[in-house]
DNA sequence: CCAATGTATCTCAGCGCTAAGACATCCTTC
DNA sequence: GAAGGATGTCTTAGCGCTGAGATACATTGG
């Protein structure tokens, strides 16, 4: 298995995307395809992109938060309140689900959030195991600055890419998202 | 700036992509869309979903590499030096570069690395600030034997991708990337 | 009504990473 | 052949997250 050289990832003509340029990762394969050639790698040219554009939109999308006195961390927490809508108010497990990370990364966030007066925590009344977490001003306030900022970065990241190549990055990412069961469970 | 409600990233048509279901990322469009009508949030569409594919994908592929008793930063480490082919040795900088860290990161890596047999760190003989980080014998086994199961994982997370999706999403990111300044810087 | 199970949150040790800087070595320029 | 700057690696404090488990409260079934 795996043993075959052709794959759906790499055009079989001689040049595959015309106009591209050789990336990190087309050295990456080549050089699996000498040590290696009997290995099929091809679907590196997936998830080794994948690897590189996270870290690279990663840290630029944090820059634009260190502007503002935040990181990706308390950005997710107050955007996700904010677009909650009135009454900006959630739970932990909420906030939870949402983020992809676990309840102790959770508490640690609103701890931080918290002290700083960005957020209130408060006991819910139907529930007694249960937190609400809600927007003080201040957490409102500065969502409300740091979200177009945010929004400029992500459309000057996207600068480069032409809205048909655009579509299709979309509609890939959703299909395998949905293949990989995100949001349905 | 920014206020449009139209783009590239949805098609305007009631239906945007047929059969398509609802995930994780429509829903938080959908949230803005009614907390600030006035926002085009379409760049989240990409990025959203880049985040958590990249984080399923992460815990997905990890769990092969504890199958193996590695995690991905030991397999990363291993795998670029297997792939530099023979003598399958590169220096800390080398290794710093491909997997996009810090030095300091690196330094651990190679730390835990070498203590468990798995690499060796000797001096250059042409540069006396450089180190040579080769593969051991020990090494070498465990990159061969975690390589297959690794792509069979990597393959196994395409299969709800057809050959158009997946040449298209490489297309995407690799233009992307290109823009970005990876690989020519 | 109570025991057993499930759920929501918090606690905390440990992990890998970053940022800043130390240190040794190399290179360039005069 | 020094001086000054550049480069390669390592060191370390601090950070956010995970995983395991503790605690408190809620729900279910007999």
């Amino acid at each position: 298995m795996w043993l075959t050289v052709t794959s759906p990832l790499r055009d079989p003509a001689p040049i595959a995307y015309p106009g591209a340029v050789a990336d990190h990762v087309d050295r990456v394969v080549a050089q699996w395809a000498a040590e290696r050639p009997d290995l099929d790698v091809s679907p590196m040219e997936v998830f080794g992109r994948l690897k590189r554009l996270y870290r690279l939109v990663d840290a630029a999308l944090n820059r634009t938060f260190a502007e503002h006195g935040l990181d990706a961390a308390s950005f997710d927490v107050l955007a996700t309140l904010k677009r909650s809508g009135p009454p900006y108010r959630l739970t932990p497990t909420g906030l939870m689900q949402s983020a992809m990370v676990t309840s102790g990364a959770i508490t640690q966030r609103l701890d931080r959030l918290e002290a700083r007066g960005l957020v209130t925590r408060t006991r819910s009344d139907h529930d007694g195991r249960s937190r609400e977490v809600a927007l003080t001003p201040e957490g409102h306030t500065l969502i409300e600055r740091a979200l177009p900022d945010h929004l400029a970065t992500e459309f000057g990241l996207l600068e480069g890419l032409d809205d048909a190549r655009t579509a299709a990055l979309v509609d890939a990412m959703r299909t395998l998202l949905a293949t990989l069961g995100d949001g349905t469970d």
